[in-house]
DNA sequence: AGCACGCCGACT
DNA sequence: GTCGGCGTGCTC
């Protein structure tokens, strides 16, 4: 027999399979891993399929050395969804199939956990006996009456009742009563116990979604777009949709953006499901990663609940597949091969028979289109549960505030408000989307900015030990005495961050607390989850903090949510900054009210009449879609169009613009006579908006392609382009998620 | 990826 | 005359 092996090396050159002979008494399996000779290498390979007969000349043929494991660690429908991955974003297939595996299982490092445990070996009515005949140790009859049950104990049980075991066991195994044996355990993060939660009573629009979602169990459909409004009880919706999968012996794949930005799903979740669930997020150490992977492969676990890669969990007989806040930046991968979570879950679905939900309170405007288009069925749940009202949404005018002689940063409504709210003893939050003190320190007689000598961005002043920050290499220097070009003494931070509105707000309510959330504040281990408990358990009535506060936290006593500079994202020189904002101020909005109080909102812009705001401060979903869909299609953006981007970086911005406008004019003179020559919308190379980072120069390619099936084509080339050696180092940035 | 094979410049 | 530069090309 022999079989057709994909080796573990990632370039095209190998990117076929090759044929190995399987050595007598060897059991292999498509999906299983193997070592090969390979050239006068020892690699890692794949087995793609078996075959009788060879097509390549059998002198040549060399033998499989082994396989490390006993079972395939591919399953079928992955190995297939891994060459249609190789296709779409044009990878080595080891590339896609690295994908699916825990990284560690590469490179033979895998490390199985054991435990000792002990059991009695004699017949069970002989342990009486034995029990009454230790008279001459203590010891030796409590262990004997401890495993006197027949199961296995862990040696650390025994260990904990009694203590100094070891002797009276190596007395006890030596006579044969007893054996103590090595078993592999799993380092699980998340064993515990099923907590049956209380099951609620579904709106009837939860209800009416879930029996849309239902029938698809058994037939297959077009994905859903759940687009339900913050508090309209999604979870609950997932959670009986995925009920009803493992009672028709069903698994289950639920995608969330940043695992630890939502402990409460996995709560929810571990709440109904128990041990039958496997968690997996980047915060999991290698061995709990790898472990959780074989649960699920093993099948003790079948409902997976992870981050963007856990879409490729090696769960069978897949019933339902769920995205939730569809509209995450997060589901598209950043590095190589920059697939995106959303894309895959659809593939994954189309061939497994899975349903397929997205699921969020501001759907992407891809997904949206899809929905309009027909491609999504949309299901909508437009209200909140228990009748609950949206929020209350005031939207302020801050040019009007200054006008009338308020220079602070919070306008008289929030003031209000937030008095009110701090002495009736309620919570609020307020969002604000910068960290560090200021924005910016300028020069009140130069109009000079001082800028990071390493990056072209400006310092971020940090007022607890006055230093200027850079928020982009994290150089930190002194606050200096004066401006570096003018000598002038008059310099002044500029704009607002979050310590200074913390500052404010502490001077303003000194007995309310104020807990500030940022980078700053979370950069410890679990911080983060401190930080929330503490507002959870009132130790505080305020909130503070960047875009880590307004996703998927759910505090039932916060009454009051202010968005202090709410149209900051607005002026980002890229063309999302109107959906981000719009998706960030909804999102915020939505913290408010979700206890018994009703909530009111106040966001303060000096751009009020935007649409962005205007339709955040409506809530009106709808709205904001046709008006962004429409600015889209008439300015050629995603996602009528692609945009691809050659990041090219170096000492200095002379080399990095001379390899951009080299790529450039290698596009122009390989496809400027072709037909696909009209896919390419619009060509320029220039430097970066951010045109130096870390000391880097940073210059780009920026291309916009049209949608069209053989753009697949223009794409592949330019991935090899991009591969090719430069006086620059060049990234090639399908759709990117920033244009920075 | 790694390594061999192969065709042109300065040295034991 | 050789030692060695790294440019193509192959690996079952």
């Amino acid at each position: 027999m022999y079989a057709e092996i994909i080796v573990d090396i990632a370039v095209e050159a190998v990117d076929r399979v090759f044929t190995y002979a399987i050595p007598e008494g060897m059991q292999l399996q498509p999906g299983m891993r193997v070592e090969v000779p390979f050239g006068r290498m020892k690699k890692e390979g794949f087995v793609i399929r078996m075959k009788e007969t060879p097509d390549y000349d059998p002198e040549k043929i060399k033998c499989v050395l082994s396989a490390p494991d006993t079972y395939p660690v591919l399953l079928p429908q992955l190995m297939a969804l891994a060459e249609e991955i190789r296709e779409k974003y044009h990878c080595p297939l080891c590339e896609a199939i690295r994908l699916m595996l825990p990284a560690q299982m590469r490179g033979n490092r895998v490390k199985i956990k054991t435990e000792e445990q002990v059991r009695l070996i004699i017949s069970q009515d002989l342990v009486d006996e034995a029990i009454a005949k230790e008279t001459r140790s203590k010891k030796r009859k409590l262990i004997l009456t401890l495993l006197s049950d027949g199961a296995m104990h862990p040696l650390e049980e025994l260990r904990a009742m009694v203590k100094d075991v070891r002797p009276a066991l190596n007395y006890l195994q030596e006579k044969e009563i007893i054996e103590i044996v090595s078993v592999e355990t799993m380092r699980s993060p998340y064993t515990g116990r099923v907590e049956e939660a209380t099951e609620r009573q579904l709106t009837p629009e939860q209800d009416e979604a879930l029996c849309e979602m239902l029938p698809a169990l058994n037939r297959p459909q077009k994905p859903f777009l759940l687009h339900g409004v913050t508090g309209s009880g999604k979870t609950e919706v997932y959670i009986r949709l995925v009920k009803e999968a493992v009672r028709q012996g069903k698994g289950a794949i639920i995608l969330v953006p940043e695992i630890v930005l939502t402990p409460q799903m996995i709560q929810w979740f571990k709440s109904r499901f128990g041990d039958t669930m496997a968690v997996l997020h980047s915060r999991l150490s290698a061995g709990e990663r790898f472990d959780e992977w074989r649960r699920i492969r093993f099948g003790n676990a079948r409902i997976v609940i992870g981050a963007r890669s856990a879409i490729f969990a090696p769960v069978e007989n897949l019933g339902v597949i769920i995205v939730d806040e569809e509209h995450e930046q997060s589901y598209q991968s950043q590095s190589f091969p920059q697939y995106d979570a959303r894309e895959i879950a659809f593939m994954r679905s189309k061939r497994e028979k899975a349903v397929c939900v997205m699921a969020s309170a501001t759907p992407s405007i891809y997904s949206y289109a899809m929905a309009r288009r027909g491609d999504y069925t949309l299901l909508e749940m437009p209200h909140r549960i228990l009748n609950r009202p949206m929020p209350k949404i005031h939207l302020v005018d801050m040019r009007e505030e200054l006008r009338l002689g308020n220079k602070t940063m919070f306008s008289r409504a929030l003031q209000e408000k937030l008095d009110a709210c701090i002495s009736s003893g309620q919570q609020a939050m307020l969002f604000i989307n910068r960290r560090g003190y200021a924005s910016s320190v300028n020069c009140r007689k130069c109009g000079e900015t001082i800028r990071c000598s390493r990056c072209d961005v400006s310092l971020t002043y940090h007022s607890w030990d006055k230093t200027l920050r850079c928020h982009y290499c994290g150089a930190i220097i002194p606050m200096p005495e004066k401006c570096p070009s003018c000598e002038s003494t008059y310099i002044k931070p500029m704009g607002t961050g979050t310590q200074k509105v913390e500052e404010a707000l502490n001077k303003m309510y000194p007995s309310a607390g104020v807990i500030r959330m940022d980078m700053d504040t979370t950069s410890e281990k679990n911080a983060h989850f401190d930080l929330v408990n503490q507002f959870r358990a009132g130790k505080a009535q305020i909130l503070l903090g960047t875009q880590m506060i307004a996703k998927g936290l759910d505090f039932p006593l916060v009454t009051l949510v202010g968005a202090v500079m709410a149209d900051m994202s607005l002026n980002f020189p890229d063309y999302r900054a109107a959906e981000r904002t719009f998706q960030l101020l909804v999102q915020v909005a939505g913290r408010a009210g979700r206890g018994e109080k009703p909530g009111e909102v106040v966001i303060q812009s000096y751009q009020p009449d935007h649409y962005a705001l205007q339709c955040a401060a409506r809530q009106d979903y709808r709205s904001f879609f046709a008006q962004e869909f429409d600015r889209r299609k008439k300015s050629l953006y995603p996602p009528l169009t692609m945009m691809v981007r050659f990041l090219c970086d170096a000492r200095e911005m002379e080399t990095a613009l001379a390899t951009a406008e080299e790529i450039k004019n290698r596009i122009t003179c390989r496809f400027g006579n072709t037909p696909l020559w009209r896919r390419i919308l619009f060509i320029r190379s220039d430097e970066a908006p951010i045109s130096r980072i870390q000391e880097r120069a940073r210059a780009q390619v920026l291309l916009k392609l049209l949608n069209h099936p053989d753009t697949d084509q223009l794409i592949a080339a330019m991935q090899e382009m991009a591969r090719e050696e430069y006086p620059a180092h060049t990234v090639l940035e399908i759709n990117p998620v920033s244009l920075a």
